[in-house]
DNA sequence: ACCTGAACACCGTTCAAGT
DNA sequence: ACCTGAACACCGTTCAAGT
């Protein structure tokens, strides 16, 4: 069920299209081709308001934020930045392969500029350095979509076909521990603890290592 | 110019196949038909040696990891690691394409395991528990996996044309410094600091706070 | 100014058929 | 056991032509 726009098309029009279809058929199923029939309208005419799928994959990240929200100025900057970017790895979670879509854009459009914005305010706040703010942004950012790109994609062809993470992670676990003991002595007998961790218990441990290390910057 | 086999092909000929194509023309050149091609043979029959194309980039995941080299063990593990991991990044950026054909890809591959085990060995030796040895690995393997994938992929459809890294971050500079100084005042002002920094230095500031991190965790 | 028809040069994958 | 021919159902993109 195409949603009319009143005159035509808009390059607006076409980004929130294309993310319906993300959302209903993922990065894959992403086609130029779908994204005009979910418009009504043919492939060829999308190139009127788009370069081509580069450039509508470079609106599509910006739209993918447009409703991400910034946690409220509440308690320490360390507090502050681990609900940040809790908030913020749950929202790339909240939509269908964010993180691939995302993959090593960087972020220009205004939305992200908002939130790097914000981030960068909390942090000369919090007493870092122009130099260290800048890095520290970066830094947080390229870790967040790191892990939730790994966190987005299935661990092996069993997770694709339907196989619960739990289930695919308890196979992984098998796997090493019938690994030769005498080359890989602490695969073997570490099978479980690295098999074990929840992903929120992996991005938190990461995120406070982050943090820590963050901190021996300031004064 | 393909390289011959002696009796016809093999799984491991596919896959060192599909490493020279993804060399020449990148992941995305990178067809089954095109592998094919550079064995003399038709795509069909890949599908003999290899499930689809999912499996064969999961084989060349691990076969882009197949010479890496672990640095030697000298100094304290803090020295050790900084090694390690600004020499698994020079690793990657050395292989076209590597960070975005491994992304999100779980390494379960020999030689990924056999990178896995000597990190697990050192850690265990610096003093880490087991639950903080294997939580290590995986946050350091993320970060740098996550930082190549950015430093991998073009910033703007110019730097695809052709244009330096440099002049692109300089032109996004004057982007920022053109923003409405009211809604943007750090964006503004700080972005000489935000586009400065070359990958080698922000590569760098992260790895240090991850270690920094860690060393929390050692008694 | 905006959209379409038709084409070009590709894809991944399947499968009956060959050797 | 291993490879091919031929087909199916797709792709992104271009461009002359229409309105």
């Amino acid at each position: 069920m195409p949603t009319e726009e009143p005159p035509g098309l808009t390059r607006d029009a076409v980004v929130r299209a294309a993310m319906r279809v993300l959302e209903r058929e993922g990065v894959d199923g992403l086609s130029m081709r779908k994204v005009a029939a979910e418009l009504d309208v043919k492939a060829a005419s999308l190139y009127w308001h788009v370069r081509d799928k580069r450039e509508l994959l470079d609106l599509l990240t910006d739209g993918l934020m447009a409703d991400a929200q910034a946690p409220p100025r509440r308690g320490d900057w360390r507090a502050q930045f681990r609900d940040y970017f809790t908030a913020y790895r749950r929202h790339l979670l909240g939509r269908r392969d964010a993180a691939k879509v995302m993959a090593g854009r960087f972020g220009l459009g205004p939305h992200m500029l908002r939130f790097t914005e914000d981030q960068l305010s909390r942090l000369r706040e919090a007493g870092f350095s122009d130099a260290d703010a800048t890095m520290a942004t970066y830094l947080l950012g390229t870790y967040v979509q790191g892990f939730v790109l790994q966190e987005q994609t299935p661990l092996t062809a069993a997770e694709t076909a339907g196989v619960g993470r739990r289930e695919v992670a308890t196979a992984i676990a098998e796997h090493l521990r019938a690994l030769p003991a005498e080359t890989f002595p602490h695969l073997v007998r570490l099978a479980g603890d690295l098999t074990g961790p929840t992903m929120d218990e992996r991005f938190a441990f990461g995120l406070e290592r982050i943090l820590d290390g963050l901190a021996t910057r300031l004064p």
